[in-house]
DNA sequence: ATTATCAATT
């Protein structure tokens, strides 16, 4: 009975392409069982199983719909074996396509799959532009892999790209963003010897990184420098600046700053007035961080939803839900649609005051709204309804989450996992490892050891672990 | 044809 339910689970394709809101209800509503509506999906979804797998002569003789296909395809494994399955037939891949899957490998954090791939592009000596390798140093950066990308930026010149400044910003701003201001000012005394001139983003990095080391006056420094070179300062310079000094506190002298913007005939944009208007609120000046948003549109900059979050930001942390939800209606007026992160606002202040229905109410109103949740929307509902020991309809959501393609955080998966168990659910228990196992999403020792110890007093879940443990 | 600034989380 159990295994039958197990096996049904795991047949199932694990990434589907299909209506968001479709496969939430069917798979929230306590009707229906949450895995029973794949099967009902798929002959009607334009998801990538529909894709030939082996390649056909018609294919071959047109290389386009391979990208259209990659581009689609959402799963990076699959696209690798398209790829593959390419390649095997004597296709001869081109710069496009490299692009692309080196983007979406990338994206998912699979880092070795882009090295194999950078090692194609050497030995079929395919030129690259700039921009695969501007966006692979950030990845590396966003992954805190600095030493990758200084790596990779050194060898540019192996893959027959010149560096340019792009390049070297891209480091650059990775080096400062990981706390590597050391690196980062070797790499700016270098910059001459690498035939490199700085611009105005260059500097704007610089800025960025004293202001995070708190020296405000190295920071001037720079921006004079710029001026004395004269690199034009832009707005984000402009910003830089005076979110820092709002941060601290000084929203006059952000101010005089923002003046100082105008007089120079730099237009304040969206961002500038956001961080303005944090600075008031985090004095307590709701009310006049609110009056600038409406002298912002007088004076013909274009609002943002930023704007309002940084309202909705400031009311929910003081736990004026009234207002907040006046501020809603406000919008709504105003034919400005919330985006995720605004629900996501919502959906983290009730989950932090264990109000789970009202977290959940947002989730499923979003969607209709024609918003999709996100990773985090989906893991502040699900490790809502843990904190508040609700782990069947936790369940129900971790289901929702994984069809749309986001992963739960470990810890969540393994309270999950104990909660289900202590309720003697153990069916759900074992249908969430093995999405996991599936999923190859392992849990670490101390993880497994908390499950161990809980199963032993549960015959039926100890089979189960065995099993996976021999895997 | 865009690298820098931006409200939610980790």
């Amino acid at each position: 009975m159990i295994n039958s339910r197990i096996k049904q689970a795991s047949t199932t394709p694990s990434k589907l392409k299909i209506n968001n809101l479709a496969q939430f209800r069917t798979s929230i509503f306590p009707s229906q069982p949450y895995h029973s509506h794949h099967r009902s999906h798929k002959p009607t979804s334009k998801s990538s199983l529909e894709r030939p797998h082996k390649p056909t002569k018609n294919l071959l003789r047109k290389p386009i719909p391979l990208l259209a296909n990659l581009k689609q395809i959402q799963d990076p494994d699959e696209a690798i074996s398209l790829f593959h399955d390419y390649q095997q037939t004597g296709f001869k891949h081109d710069y496009p396509t490299y692009a692309c899957l080196i983007y979406k490998l990338a994206k998912s954090r699979d880092f070795e799959a882009v090295e194999t791939l950078l090692g194609y592009l050497k030995t079929y000596y395919i030129r690259c532009q700039e921009k695969v390798f501007v966006g692979l140093i950030q990845h590396y950066g966003k992954a805190q892999l600095v030493d990758k990308a200084i790596e990779l930026f050194h060898n540019m010149a192996s893959f027959n790209c010149t560096r340019s400044v792009q390049s070297f910003n891209a480091l650059l701003n990775v080096l400062v963003d990981n706390g590597r201001s050391d690196d980062a000012n070797k790499m700016l005394r270098n910059c001459s010897k690498m035939g490199i001139w700085l611009n105005g983003v260059s500097f704007n990095i610089i800025i960025k990184m004293w202001l995070e080391k708190d020296d405000w006056e190295l920071a001037r420094q720079v921006f004079d420098e710029m001026i004395e070179r004269e690199i034009e300062p832009t707005v984000v310079t402009y910003n830089c600046q005076i979110g820092f000094l709002c941060k601290k506190g000084d929203v006059e002298g952000a101010k005089s700053l923002f003046q100082d913007m105008v007089r120079k005939g730099k237009k304040p944009n969206a961002v500038s007035y956001a961080l303005l208007m944090e600075g008031l609120s985090s004095l307590g000046k709701y009310k006049e961080a609110k009056k600038l948003m409406f002298d912002m549109e007088y004076q013909g900059c274009k609002l943002k939803i930023v704007n309002y979050g940084v309202l909705m930001t400031d009311l929910l942390k003081r736990g004026d839900i009234g207002e907040a939800n006046s501020l809603l209606v406000e919008m709504k007026k105003r034919h400005i649609k919330p985006d995720v992160v605004i629900y996501n606002m919502l959906i983290n202040y009730f989950c932090k005051e264990c109000k789970t229905a009202e977290a959940y109410r947002i989730l499923v109103d979003m969607q209709i709204a024609g918003c999709n949740p996100n990773a985090t929307t989906y893991r502040m509902v699900v490790d809502g309804f843990c904190k508040t020991g609700e782990f069947e309809e936790g369940l129900k959501v971790l289901n929702a989450m994984l069809i749309s393609g986001h992963f739960p955080r470990v810890e969540t998966v393994r309270c999950m996992i104990l909660g289900l168990l202590d309720k003697e659910k153990v069916e759900d228990a074992c249908f969430v490892l093995e999405e996991m196992e599936k999923r190859k999403k392992r849990f670490d020792f101390e993880s497994w050891e908390a499950i161990v110890k809980d199963a032993c007093s549960n015959s039926i879940f100890v089979y189960r672990l065995v099993d996976e443990l021999v895997f």
